[in-house]
RNA sequence: CGGAGUGUGGCUCAGUUGGUUAGAGCACCUCGUUUGGGACGAGGGGGUCCCCAGUUCGAAUCUGGGCACUCCGACCA
């Protein structure tokens, strides 16, 4: 892809009201906009990034057997009466009614869609289990959408929903979410911690909560550094859990520290698929309610947290699983024979490496300052300096390398 | 929903004891010179001063009401 080309321009400040990083930082490089409060566009940067995101996420879901589906935003009332979760859940749904006066809301949430779909398909407990998953907007009125993109009113996010004939297989497959969560954010780079937390407009039960450990998060969690013990400071507050020691391990090592909440799984028992009357029968010919669960990642989140975990004063820094492109070209005017920056971005196109050239007719060090404010994880020039070879820099540290362009793909590649 | 802050070209801001035709830097357009860390010269375009009402001979500036954004709190998968 070329500079040149890409929407919109950098900026040059950050806006006036942005105080979080991932705020400041995404804005000024181009990969989001803000339509109102809590509500943004991601521009073609951010697109790219949520989409390496996702793809990842995407991987690791379809490993544990779950199929993929995309299910509707607008839904009739009806339907979440059936749970009396229109009236519990009032404050955080958008609810509106259309010029007849028939009621509908914008999705939060997907379970009663889900057990829908499911009820109408199934009969028998050979027909189960069934895990559907889809990355779609959420729509929530947030009391108070802040912090950037790590709390909209609407943003992006991959739920996965799942049923099961027995408890035994539901827990089963339970742990094989989570163990794929931990999977898809150790991929990514995060230090994330699991933590228990009380369920909301959910469940009565408690729920996972995965957490990646940043000063700009606004939850506060404990965890034990000897065993994997983890709650989140609503939960300590409410049950009295003493957090001098580990209430699993007794061990006095609990740390506390802010975190940004960027996965969540639900054990939902079969709560709400006695509601739904989603039920199958048996070897024996019985009548049983499946047992369900549902397990979110919200994807933009993710791209603003880890803006915040991972940035310095010039700008972001990206990993390679998911920056927006492999490398960042920069040529520089050279009047000596050796590479053309085209050459080298044709060649590396050819091997099907991501780059974004840089081929602006500006000034060096304004190629410089916006290669370190987007934060691609490598950076290579071109210029008379460089003759045969190509200048190599990772933007996390300041050496540089001369490799010949041959090496710079062999090491892209590997 | 409570508290605080902010609103002036695209962006960041100055201007406010009320007084010509509202300014700067950056960005943008034209021409030329530049090119290893946000270059330089010359010329040029661009404004409902958040909105509405009021006070006044006269309002970006004063008064009242509203809206928007950010932060703190309440709230929250």
């Amino acid at each position: 892809m070329l500079q040149s080309e890409i929407f919109p321009k950098t900026g040059k400040e950050p806006p006036r009201e942005a105080e979080s990083a991932n705020h400041k930082l995404l804005v000024r490089a181009g990969f989001i906009d803000q339509l109102m409060t809590g509500s943004w566009t991601l521009l073609p940067l951010g697109w790219r990034v949520v989409e390496k995101i996702n793809a990842i996420i995407r991987e690791e879901i379809n490993k544990t057997g779950a199929q993929e589906v995309l299910m509707p935003l607008l839904h009739p009332k009806a339907i979440w009466n059936e749970t009396g979760r229109w009236e519990k859940a009032k404050e955080i749904m958008y609810q509106f009614k259309d010029h007849r006066g028939k009621e509908y809301a914008l999705s939060f949430t997907h379970e009663e869609i889900f057990l829908d779909i499911v009820r109408k398909h199934i009969t028998s407990y050979q027909d189960l289990p069934i895990a559907l998953y889809h990355f779609s907007t959420k729509f929530r009125n947030e009391p108070r959408a802040r912090s950037g993109i790590l709390r909209g009113r609407e943003f992006m996010m991959k739920d996965l929903y799942s049923v099961h004939a027995t408890e035994e297989e539901f827990w089963k497959y339970y742990e094989k979410v989570r163990q794929a969560y931990l999977r898809i954010f150790k991929r990514m780079g995060f230090d994330v911690k699991i933590t228990e937390a009380e369920g909301g407009v959910f469940t009565d039960n408690n729920t996972h909560e995965f957490q990646v450990l940043a000063e700009g998060g606004e939850d506060t969690i404990y965890y034990c550094k000897k065993c994997n013990w983890g709650a989140n400071k609503e939960l300590v507050t409410n049950k009295k859990l003493l957090t001098i020691k580990c209430p699993a391990c007794k061990s006095p090592a609990i740390k506390k520290s802010k975190a940004i909440e960027v996965g969540n799984i639900f054990p939902f028992g079969t709560w709400y698929s006695e509601r739904m009357h989603v039920y199958y029968q048996d070897k024996f010919g019985k009548k049983k309610p499946v047992w369900f669960g549902s397990y979110g990642i919200g994807s933009t989140r993710l791209m603003g947290a880890w803006v915040e975990v991972s940035h310095d004063q010039k700008g972001i820094v990206w990993n390679k699983e998911i920056s927006p492109f492999d490398v960042h070209l920069i040529e520089l005017k050279t009047k000596k024979e050796g590479y053309k920056a085209k050459k080298v971005y044709e060649k590396l196109n050819e091997n099907g490496i991501n780059v974004l050239w840089d081929n602006r007719d500006i000034s060096a060090g304004e190629k410089f300052t916006d290669c370190d404010l987007i934060g691609i994880p490598i950076r290579l020039v071109v210029s008379e300096k460089t003759g045969n070879k190509l200048e190599w820099k990772k933007r996390e540290s300041d050496k540089v390398y001369f490799f010949t362009l041959h090496k710079v793909i062999e090491k892209l590649l590997g």
